[in-house]
DNA sequence: ACGGCTACTGCCAGAATCTGACAGTAGCCT
DNA sequence: AGGCTACTGTCAGATTCTGGCAGTAGCCGT
């Protein structure tokens, strides 16, 4: 195996395990010595990943990936870079933040005449309304990930305010505002809440019973057929 | 100099050359022998590199870019993707194939939990409109690119048609159809053109007599001030 | 404060890999 | 046919990588 394969593996072994991993038991899994996983971790952190390793627990990394060298065409760059700059216009602020820390770690990248062009591909789209966001998404990203239950206060569109315990599984975009996707303990059904309309978010750590996947894909089932509102 | 960094360097010498260039040529660059060029060459292709060597001419790399292992985060990743999504719903064909080609390649290589999360972050907006697309694009793109005149039918709002020449620089979405943005002859003025519109498109081989970055930088400038229509 | 665990660095000889040179085959173009 | 070029096989030498060892320093539970 070549180095630079051994490289991602180690970073693999690194995503699944979540908490610290000492460095010995790195080592054992991809077969080198101790010696060498220092240098491998240290080229990796030279490349930028975010590996933080401290004594006496061991190697942690901060959730993120490593893309390896990929090729792209000039269209597929420019529709990742469009598709971007998009996103950047949202207004959910950390994933617009995002978009925009994304497009300059591709940028720094790109040889001058690419992004030239890319220059000349403009979104026209008028200034999107910077709306304000309720919560942290965040939190609700990790409740997500986790199949945990949350609790919110809930705006209507009427005005009355209810108290929900719902089932997050899915976080989309609805005419410029961001939702929640959830099973609604109260209403004993699929619904969504507008992120501007929740407040006084609280994650818990009470595990809803059923699969995310299944919940997503038993929701977007829902389109396809007729349903009572 | 390591061998990663060499194999980065290998693509952009092709790149500056677009015309056919000798393994010789190439491994004089790079300070390094013929044969380790071919072995380079090999391995570049083996990543997926669209490079095409014939003999007695020489080697060329298609229209691309290969982008070096990156670091994301989640967010960042998310962005991409989502960003992604929405332009492949978009009514440009290429762009949206592009798009989906992009997508692709970025969830081969994404480990499975990562991409469990992003496909609980779902895209709301509703279907669009498949609009039909009157012309090749591509050629358009290729024409700003060379700083080309190109010539075609215009079909105004009003319904009368107009033989125009212009000066196109950049290529934008406007409400879900694109629309070539150009220096008009006829007009001597900045002008957008739907792509839906437009007819008889013929490219031609005379250069317009400005730098497209300093048409975009003036078309721009133009938003800041109040203009006549 | 102590011992155990861990991250990290410098060093060096052996292992693995990469490199350059040469020889040879085959395709494209004039 | 001849010149140019892309390719492949082989092999010794150069380069890099690797593993083991010794030593320093930080974190932790006792």
């Amino acid at each position: 195996m070549s180095r630079s394969e051994r490289l991602l593996d180690l970073i693999q072994c690194l995503r699944r395990h979540r908490r610290p991993v000492s460095g010995q038991l790195l080592a054992a899994e991809l077969g080198i010595s101790i010696r060498t996983l220092y240098r491998d971790i240290a080229t990796l952190q030279g490349q930028g990943a975010p590996i933080e390793g401290e004594a006496g627990l061991g190697y942690v990394l901060k959730p993120g990936f490593m893309l390896p060298p990929l090729m792209f065409s000039d269209e597929e760059i420019e529709a990742i870079v469009l598709g971007s700059r998009w996103v950047a216009r949202q207004p959910d602020r950390r994933l617009s933040a995002a978009a925009v820390n994304a497009l300059a770690k591709i940028a720094a990248v790109l040889p001058d005449d690419l992004r030239e062009d890319l220059d000349a591909s403009t979104l026209l789209v008028g200034p999107s309304a910077q709306a304000i966001e309720g919560i942290d998404l965040g939190t609700v990203r990790q409740a997500i990930r986790n199949e945990r239950k949350i609790g919110f206060l809930y705006q209507t569109a009427g005005g009355a305010a209810s108290q929900r315990v719902v089932w997050p599984f899915a976080l989309g975009f609805f005419d410029k505002v961001r939702v929640v996707v959830a099973w609604c303990e109260m209403r004993q059904d699929f619904r969504h809440f507008r992120a501007d309309r929740i407040s006084g978010l609280n994650a818990t750590e009470t595990r809803y019973p059923r699969r995310r996947q299944v919940l997503l894909k038993e929701w977007r089932a829902t389109f396809d057929k007729p349903r009572e509102s």
